[in-house]
DNA sequence: TGCACACCCTGTAGTAACTTCAGGGTCAAG
DNA sequence: CTTGACCCTGAAGTTACTACAGGGTGTGCA
């Protein structure tokens, strides 16, 4: 007699909300488990398993579709690995990119940090005048467009670093 | 005569799509310019500016909450600017907090990657029997929920860092 | 004057990875 | 039977945009 787990018992176990759960079925990372009498969902060990592997690689910081690409992969055994190689060293150069614009925006913050001194209104404040001092900086011509030779701080204006690890396809990539 | 701007202007001037300049304005960062009688909007050299400064706190990685609120101090100059300090500091121990969350999620994946040898199909993959035997290590309770004294791997798996940046209160913070 | 093209407008919907809400059903214990 | 915990589906919201649909405006040229 297998052991079955209700969604519950699941999201106890892997410590998320029983809606991630659902959603991962939506978005078909897990496999529409069997119903109760009752229409409860009915999990298995496999699932349990499948969705700590899920986890883990969000943990990560793997897209939903790279961990989807694994899973294919796991049930697949007799393919090759080659994707798996290429899919983490793409991730590990992306982490690496993104660490080295974290540093720079920390200095940059940093710096910007340390022009507040004893001023007490906003007026005075050296954080704010600088905020302005660098937004007013790069004045680019009212026919821009061209991404040629700018400056960084122009380019910073312009094109905000996206933060958000593995941006949709629309946000802005560095 | 003082000078006006079209959006396209504007939207040239900053780099930015169209849309975004109307996104800032439903999301009351800019203000409701004046219109033409064709019912164009008709943007002023101080619009021009507040933009620029939007964008620059963007690529500083400040949500637009941030900069509300930093332009709600530029439009109250005898206001404290004490908040602007509490603002940036916490922005820069975020900063700071992300970048050793990337460093060891590199590190992490380095040592994923360096496992994957002469393998050629999934089923031999380093890489995967990694992630498995990893995301099947944290063997939490089924009455789990309580983080006290996880261990490391556990906490990854369960609570997957949000790498993108100042999310949405709904995301887990770390 | 008409046409073509670039630009403008509003409203809607989509992106990623969730998370919350509404409204209802099921299960088990008292 | 009641109560409370848990389950269900579908829809909508979060953040910071971005794209699309369908229509209007402005300008230059033939």
């Amino acid at each position: 007699m297998q052991k079955t787990f209700t969604i519950g018992d699941l999201a106890r176990y892997a410590a998320v909300p029983v809606e991630t759960i659902r959603y991962y079925e939506h978005e078909r990372l897990l496999r529409k488990p069997a119903r109760t009498h009752g229409n409860y969902r009915l999990y298995l060990e496999a699932d349990r398993e499948r969705l700590s592997f899920i986890r883990y690689c969000r943990s990560l910081a793997m897209t939903l579709d790279e961990i989807r690409q694994l899973l294919r992969l796991q049930d697949a055994p007799d393919d090759t690995c080659e994707t798996v190689n290429v899919m983490l060293d793409a991730h590990i150069d992306q982490v690496a990119i993104r660490i080295g614009d974290l540093r720079r925006l920390k200095r940059q913050l940093q710096a910007l940090r340390d022009r507040c001194g004893l001023a007490r209104t906003a007026k005075n404040c050296g954080i704010l005048s600088g905020l302005n001092a660098a937004a007013t900086l790069p004045q680019p011509s009212a026919n821009g467009g061209d991404r040629a030779a700018s400056t960084a701080a122009r380019s910073k204006a312009g094109k905000p670093r996206n933060l958000r690890w593995k941006s949709s396809p629309r946000q802005v990539r560095v």
